[in-house]
DNA sequence: TATTGTTATACTCTATAACTATA
DNA sequence: TATAGTTATAGAGTATAACAATA
């Protein structure tokens, strides 16, 4: 991607919500990812240390739930995550199946970084959106992400 | 992904635009692309047909431009269109560097199936917003992607 | 020297399937 | 038999770098 100078988007294009949501989408990620570099972060990888801190040492399948990710995925991000010592795995006592996961002070901390140059780099986006029309989109992409169904 | 009863969204998550905006057009996504699938068209490709109808017969780099996708991405993709006789790629005349893309009927009967599919599949999404909220949202995300600056 | 398109290659993100170890 | 986590593998989507032909 090179020639990027505000161009128009084709009319068809702009009135597609799956364009439009991948498009924008995908330039925020660009952004956030460029801006958690030099913290050592994937996005993923911040996103599972936001609910690994809020949820309080949760066991992996509930980060995968709360993440909206396959387990699978959770196990490998956490592989890294344990790796670098920004997170512990502890096989829970009461059910030996379960591993519980808990921020290191190291994790803490980077957390604390990672978030702070995650929403530097969104500055971009709310440049150009009021806290009236970021509330409209905040509500309408939750209740879609929350409403999906299963089969 | 298996798990997915209306469960809610972490806190942190939920207010990131980031988050929000990556799984919103994940998720819209693989409604779209289950959809175009009898057609026969993944998204990325129902887009060029889109902008290739719209612009009328454009050369290649302008199609790049208008998808916002890498020229060599968008060689990929014709490829795989031409192929199937959707579009013909011309040498242009007057410039002999540049390709011309031209829908085939078949390309243009295709181009509505697919619209249509798309927009079916989009429903799961506009059941749950309302059309001012759509508008906003529309409008919001329009903006950001075309003011994209380059360096 | 700059631009159009091509080729070969590689990267990110995420999932599916099959497995191990419990329960 | 069902569940938690792991491993190996694969796929979609898109980009970078080097190149050929032409301008």
């Amino acid at each position: 991607m090179q020639t990027e100078t505000t161009k128009k988007l084709s009319p068809s294009l702009a009135a597609s919500p799956g364009y439009l949501l991948n498009k924008a989408a995908r330039m925020l990620r660009d952004n956030v990812t460029e801006a958690l570099k030099p913290v050592g972060l994937a996005p993923a990888e911040l996103g599972i240390l936001r609910v690994v801190q809020e949820e309080g040492s949760p066991m992996q399948s509930v980060i995968a739930d709360k993440c909206f990710l396959d387990r699978t995925t959770v196990t490998e991000l956490l592989d890294g995550l344990e790796e670098r010592k920004l997170v512990v795995r502890e096989s829970s006592k009461a059910d030996r199946r379960c591993k519980t996961i808990r921020l290191t002070p190291l994790g803490r901390r980077i957390l604390v970084r990672g978030a702070r140059a995650a929403t530097r780099a969104q500055q971009d986006f709310f440049r150009i959106v009021t806290t009236d029309e970021w509330e409209t989109i905040r509500h309408v992409l939750v209740r879609f992400i929350e409403a999906a169904s299963p089969d």
